[in-house]
Formats: structure tokens, sequence, C-alpha cells
DNA sequence: CACGATCGACAACCCCATTGTCTATTAAGG
DNA sequence: CCTTAATAGACAATGGGGTTGTCGATCGTG
């Protein structure tokens, strides 16, 4: 009984590598929220950061759509949501009239610098913790295994199916 | 024009660390469900990943919905998505009539016991790639930054929010 | 200037998760 | 025992978010 904890699967050693990125990822992205969330931005989820991610300098609703894996629809709902927390606006084109262009407004782009922000500082902790040579070897290593894979934004649709 | 690509709000550097390890994640992720996708479990999703690993060694509707972050109600239903696929059973809980005991069928086990192959095998070819000391360096640097974190299953509302 | 493609808006639909309610069962205490 | 509170799972009603389909306006190409 006091057994049952131990599965008659035994995941093989080295198995939890995956395990483990996700861990690393979700730790920081939590902590990078705690913080914004003390700086007024509650309401801002880790779905909002791959949005700003994808729209970049300003894109269409139907390129945002195409890159976060959804119908150009869907990510117009994504937009109004971001619109009326005051993160993103939408501007005419002036090079194409069908075009409304998405972008940051100056308090989207201020989340998105106090983000960048605390990354950086979570980094250097970690560098202090782990020093910075075993710090930079690890950010080299997942640089190394991921350089032939391109970054896409379709996080929800690709992990939920 | 050519510089568009250059944003007005350059990320610090040291900003890319979550990026990194999503990459990292998603890349071994992909590989896997590719591998299992040759082997007959095409239906098979990283979400399900996750699902096995809730169910332990058998939970029940209510604990599994605790676990995942969501309603007892919402995890039946995915609970029915991998009955039909034949990859978890629902028996009666011999000490508790109300209960049904949710657990891997010898197929679900089956794919679980190729998954954690194919992952140990993707972390032998990292290993290869960077060193065996390098390799574990990085397991062991997310192992310590990762100790005060408990594991949570609750990904999807994590995520979208 | 004609034609096909694309943009965004609008509408209808659908899936999935949620809350609420119900019955059966369990566990704890008088 | 017997009562009472808590819990499991089934069922129903609701709502949000996504999808497809359609439309007029605009762009690009020949």
């Amino acid at each position: 009984m006091g057994l049952s904890i131990v599965s008659s699967t035994l995941p093989p050693r080295g198995s939890d590598l995956p395990l483990l990125l996700l861990l690393g990822f979700r730790a920081l992205i939590d902590d990078v929220h705690a913080e914004l969330a003390e700086a007024g931005h509650a309401g801002f989820r880790p779905l909002h950061g791959v949005t700003f991610k994808a729209i970049g300098d300003g894109v269409t609703a139907s390129e945002l759509g195409r890159r976060l894996g959804v119908s150009k629809q869907a990510a117009g709902k994504t937009i109004e949501g971001l619109e009326r927390e005051g993160y993103v606006e939408r501007v005419s084109d002036p090079g194409d009239a069908r075009s409304k262009i998405i972008r940051l407004t100056p308090r989207g782009v201020d989340v998105q610098q106090q983000a960048f922000k605390v990354m950086a500082d979570l980094r250097a902790r970690w560098a202090e913790r782990l020093g910075e040579g075993r710090m930079t070897a690890i950010e080299d290593a997942l640089r190394e295994m991921t350089a032939d894979r391109e970054t896409r934004f379709d996080i929800p649709g690709w992990f939920n199916g």
C-alpha cells in the first residue's frame, strides 16, 4: 500500500528532459507575470506575450491569424480583447485601404519593455546562482539544438491539438 | 525600409531565455509525437501526455479535474476522448461505490512506454551532440532552478488564462 | 480595364468548458 | 444506529471562443 506511488511503468532515466524544460519555462513565465501584475498589468496573460511577439512591429489581422495558427476572425477576437485593455490599436494602412495595421500602443510597449527587463533580471539571477559559464552554456546548447526549428507562435493549437 | 525588421523596442540581452526553453521543449515534444504517429498513435496529442501524467496510477474524474485545473465535467469529456481511442478505461472503485477509477489500458501503457523511450533516445542524441557533461549540466541546472516549484498539470488554463 | 486574390466585417454554427442541480454514497459524531 | 456534512458522478442550461461561409471593397497583374 505504501508503495502505491511507485508506478508499474517506470519512466527510464533521461526521459524527463522535456518536463525539465517545461518547468523552467513555466517558472520564468510565472515570475514575469507576477511582476507584471504588481506593475498594474494583472490582466496580462502568457498568451498575450506570444501574441505580442507575433504582432512584432505591426501586422494585419489576417497575417496575425496565420502566425498564431488560427483563423483571422479568431485573431480579430483576441485583438478586441487586447484593444479593450489598451495594449494594441488598429490604424489604417496608408499603403493599402483594405488593411488595418495592428500595433502596440505606448501602454503595450510599456508592458513589453517591463517583461523584457524582468526576463533579463531573472536570467541574471539564474546566472548568479549557476555561474555565468553554466548559464551561457545552457543558452548556447539550446540555441544549437533548436537552430533548425523556426519560431512558431501557434502554441495553444499546437499543444491542445 | 530594409531595416523594418529592427524593432523600435529592442529586447535586451538575456531576455530570450524563456523562448529558448520553450523552443527546446517544443522541439522534443514534436519529435516524440512524430515518432508516436509512425507507431500507430497519430491521434495522440501533447495534451494527452500531461493528462497521462496527471492520471498516474489511477484517479477519479474529480481528482483529475483538480490536477488539470479544470472542472470535473471537463475532465470527464477529455476522458471520453481517450476512452474512445482505447487509451484509458474506467473501472468501479471496489472501495468506494461512488467512484470510478480512470487508468491506462495496455494500449495506453504502450504509448507511454514508447514516449518514454523516444524521449530517452532524443536525450541521448542531444547528449551526443553537446557532450554528456554539458547535457547533465543543463539537467542539473534546470532541476536546481525549479526545485522549489511543484509540478503542475494545468497547462492550457495556465497559458491561455 | 478586367480578373483573381486578399482584406476586414458580419452571420450562423459548433465545440468545449463552465456553473448549477440532482441522487447515491461515504465519513464523522452524537 | 441515525443524523448530518462532504463528495462522486450524471444531467441540464449557459456562455465564450473558435470555425466556416459570405459579402463588398480594394489591390495587383496582365
